[in-house]
DNA sequence: TGAATAGTGTCTTTCAGACAATATGCC
DNA sequence: GGCATATTGTCTGAAAGACACTATTCA
């Protein structure tokens, strides 16, 4: 945006659309999910697609991908990362757009209100199993899935996906999905408490014919992806 | 761009500019430096700013920063790797532009044939001491800088700021002041060593009233810079 | 032989990973 | 008492970090 000689001007260059899709990931039944739409329109009428949407002129990125968010799936004060930005010329066979995906994590016992409110046709859908996508949303999927997956490897972020309080046992299961391994259970409680953010709120859970669990809780006020 | 109701259409949308701008980095003189142009026309007429530039309608992000350094720079066949997207609505207060951040690293070399060449007024600034930037532009070499040093952490890069073949000594130092920490030579050799990524050429070098050094190359053809 | 950089090995500490027995609550 | 899950510690191997002396070349 530098060196333009005098006679540049943006609006002379054709411009792209641009677009924000989210990666909207929850665990459900033991098993990682995603959220999609089922597309109204052409192109791609018919198949599932991330949610996302244009970006408008007067919202940063961010806010443009938190707006879809609520419009398309009614969930509000959630945390996003941006994740990378796709902008192959023909990626979308109407016109050029170029699309900033983001990342964002919903803990279970939200996942109940979305699909249910006035989204369309979303819904959560395992990513070990999953249709067709339009455009190249498989694609971005893909890098999405291996980001998470590596930031599962050094972070603690698997409390998003969790109630505000929770069992060890519980984010443990949650680790071993995303992962795709088991662990072990006294190397695990080692390693989660040594990183020092989660803290027991005191109370026990009980939940069947057994001792009752510790529930604990992440430290921070608010929701912090990165640590 | 899933479920939005059939009477949308990416043309009603107005469309933001796209560009990219590149940190190009390099190490000079004991010091972190980065590539900056002087603008030549409005806004910011006469700042500093980072190379880059719009994006045409026919080629993909990557395509438009290989071109852009190429014009500006006179840099052909470098390793890009995509930073981050910048949308603020007002960064640019001529129009809404959103930004396409890469980063790049430029062996010690290949630096003197930037700036020389056709580059308008490209410039290489020490990272410690820069001018005022243009637009957003400190905000996005902050960024970079950050992960830049967080890739230097734990990988072996570094090589992409030598020339193909080098002295320990000058890769350590490259680690030195990248991270601005002294490390230990022998840990240092025991680590980059039992990466298994160098080789020694065989030659070695000699510069001064001193045992000479062994060269060492990176032994992957071509410039990969994850790893 | 003095100056300057190259090159090398050991010890200690830390972290990751393997591994199994006891505790507690419900039925 | 039987069942189901909760809770806890030790040992081992690997890697990281602290640390100092000898080697080689030129002037």
């Amino acid at each position: 945006m530098s060196s333009i000689p005098p006679s540049y001007d943006p609006s002379k260059f054709e411009r792209p659309s641009v677009t924000v899709d989210i990666l909207l990931f929850t665990v459900k039944d033991d098993a990682l999910h995603v959220l999609l739409v089922e597309r109204g329109e052409e192109p791609f009428r018919g198949m599932w697609a991330l949610p996302g949407g244009f970006v408008r002129s007067d919202e940063s990125l961010e806010q443009a991908a938190l707006r879809e968010l609520c419009e398309e799936a009614g969930i509000k004060d959630i945390y996003l990362e941006q994740l990378y930005t796709f902008g192959e010329p023909n990626r979308d066979p109407r016109t050029r757009v170029i699309t900033v995906a983001y990342m964002a994590l919903v803990p279970l016992p939200d996942t109940a209100l979305i699909a249910s409110g006035d989204a369309l046709h979303a819904a959560w859908h395992p990513v070990a199993l999953l249709p067709n996508l339009a455009f190249d949303h498989a694609a971005i999927l893909a890098y999405g899935l291996e980001r998470l997956r590596s930031k599962f490897r050094y972070s603690s972020i698997a409390y998003a996906l969790l109630p505000e309080s929770f069992r060890l046992s519980e984010l443990q299961r949650v680790y071993e999905i995303i992962l795709g391994t088991p662990l072990d259970k006294r190397n695990f409680r080692k390693w989660i408490l040594s990183l020092n953010l989660l803290e027991a709120t005191g109370n026990r859970e009980q939940n069947g014919a057994h001792r009752p669990a510790r529930l604990y809780r992440y430290k921070q006020p608010g929701l912090v992806l990165f640590n």
